[in-house]
DNA sequence: AATGAATGAGTATTCATTCAT
DNA sequence: AATGAATGAATACTCATTCAT
């Protein structure tokens, strides 16, 4: 799961945050209401109401609704990214990295379906100097980079756009985010390697195909 | 664009729909505010501003703001289903069909990207009984069976699960709407084209890979 | 009483004013309730109840609280200002005019005496935009000028220093405000011919006395 | 500046002044900031935040925010009312004790700038009770008494109403707070005297001018 | 003396919807 | 078809006050 920061971030932030983990707790609670009902159709009332606190109450833990939104956001990000560039980083073959990178990215995101729902869902209705805030771009940087390296190698077909494929296996990966459900009977390594075997082959040119064999 | 069919689509509706083009407009400006902002953060004034009438005399052509989002959705949603159904069956040979049937939906979303960016981000917004009129399954039926299709005829590598693979190649295609802007400079059909010879060579067996020709 | 002017003045005002009977009637529930109770200690609630409305609807006439506040003090500061200046410009003797100003400026307090309150007591709760709207200074340099006028003249003891003696007449002037009840036994005339007297003999040198005679 | 008693002033106060160091401090900041943003604008957050405790801990020191406006207007107004009285009481030549208590007037409200205007300014937002401890009214008593005192003398004008003229020199002085600024370049004592000269002279008869020297 | 968490009543504001004209 | 006034329920947010520690 995603392992979150401290809370405080802001200036005139409400004065302390001595009991981390009721903080932690109001996070998650915030991250499951977005998720089920999206960041507008979510009232402070709701989130109160299963934190088990008046709504003014919440305001000893936050300064807006907003900063809950991005709190959640910035935080499944951060470690996010912090995943697929350790992930870019391993493997020494750029095909095999490409792979790794999909793979952790999928499993990634099941394994905090809630708070990826957040912000791949919700990301437009933090506000601009918030979303700013956020390198969004940076994971189809770092996946068009990962795809560069190989096509400069000659491993992937002269036609693939690098920033393009990279869209691509964003989305393919992203939007398991809109049909996955825990218990479904789907195996996150079995869609994680699906994922990464499709798209990656999908890109290399033929004789660069690894036998698609079983060892997964 | 979407060809919009008839207005009426409810028994008890209001004396709707005497004038026809200035429904389509305000469906159209709907759309546009909808995708730009979100359902949620769209209030009726957003939209009767744009209209260029009070937002009480919105409801000469709605019964409800769910009104509006249900026939965005329910309209690109149902043309764009045909669409993919003729395409379905245009080919004779099952890789050929699902070729042409990701450049097709993928046109067809960048052809109505302000409705499908609607379609595909506020869906869970519309109230339960209206999603239920919309099978928004099929997409993913349609295109699993091609791939089953191909599967059949040994065309595509043994390993691969057509259900997923048509997420996967759904996703992929579906998440164009979070980024293509028109004037970005990306042509439709080299995203199409791109998408379509991506996705589908990811999961054929090698020998059969098509020489990712020209002819497109 | 105060001639006000039409309502709207801001551009994304609400969309029309046809009812102006309505908005001058409400322009004079908040100055009363404001005058009474204070700005801040107010609430729409109170406003609303009086006006006969919920409190939502008073969004109709405005577009925020400070609105209403604005509204009352411009419009009372300006058609004040008028009349200071129309007085200020009537008499030919430079004493004459000075005792025409003061005696016109409390009895138009006097006269609007609701409305002057909020603007004397609440003036600074506007916010720093509407406050620079307002020309407050304009009555001290208005009444500093005419006894510099006078002192020019050599009518006015030369160690009075015109601004101070402005600020010793506006504030003996609008402190009415603070003690004047009507019915309270002080008729406006004799408020007003008294202190002007008082604070334009105050100032003239000996000789310039004029018979504190009783025509007034 | 106000000399202030000693803190408890009610029989059923809480377990207050042991450190009376502090709760001095406590008054001057809420002076302050009550004549900067006005009661009803301050919060015990921005009280608090100055004395550099949390807001629930102020209640040690106050049992209501209520408290600390009455003990800022209790204390200034008790202290300046013998001030008043005592310069009432100095001089043997009437028409010299109403100078010397307007210009003692002016000097004290200058000196003590924010606390008189939190009392000039907030007196009304006391609460009946509050307000009915402080005897508001004997400034006017007293200056309207030593006009009558004059007058009885002969040397007031026989039209002026000491009441009236009461109210006017209270006016003029108590006006100070709205625009007197330190550090504005101007000399308390240059105000305390011309206020005083020309209120005074303006109400004598013309032959009781005293020569306006420079003794002062 | 002070904290920090919580209360509860309120406070301005929003907004989909209604309706008489 | 459209207006404009109003509703009513909700909505984010505020703040004086309480209280266990």
């Amino acid at each position: 799961m995603v392992n979150r920061r401290r809370a405080p971030r802001t200036d005139t932030a409400p004065p302390f945050r001595a009991d981390d983990g009721r903080w932690q707790e109001l996070l998650e609670i915030a991250a499951r209401i977005f998720a089920r009902k999206g960041y507008r159709s979510t009232t402070l009332q709701d989130i109160a109401d299963e934190f088990g606190v008046l709504k003014g109450s919440l305001y000893h833990y936050i300064r807006s609704k907003d900063d809950l939104l991005f709190e959640v956001v910035r935080s499944v990000f951060s470690t996010g990214l912090d995943n697929l560039r350790r992930l870019a980083g391993s493997e020494h073959d750029p095909v095999e990295r490409l792979r790794a990178v999909i793979r952790g990215h999928v499993l990634y995101l099941i394994d905090n379906l809630v708070e990826t729902t957040v912000l791949l869902h919700e990301f437009d209705q933090l506000s601009d100097e918030r979303r700013a805030e956020i390198p969004i771009r940076e994971y189809q940087t770092i996946i068009a980079g990962l795809i560069a390296d190989a096509k400069a190698d000659g491993l992937v077909k002269p036609d693939v756009d690098p920033q393009l494929a990279a869209l691509a296996v964003l989305g393919a990966a992203n939007w398991v985010y809109r049909w996955f459900r825990p218990g479904g009977g789907r195996m996150p390594e079995e869609i994680a390697n699906q994922y990464a075997d499709m798209l990656v082959d999908g890109m290399l040119v033929r004789g660069e195909l690894r036998p698609a064999s079983g060892l997964r």
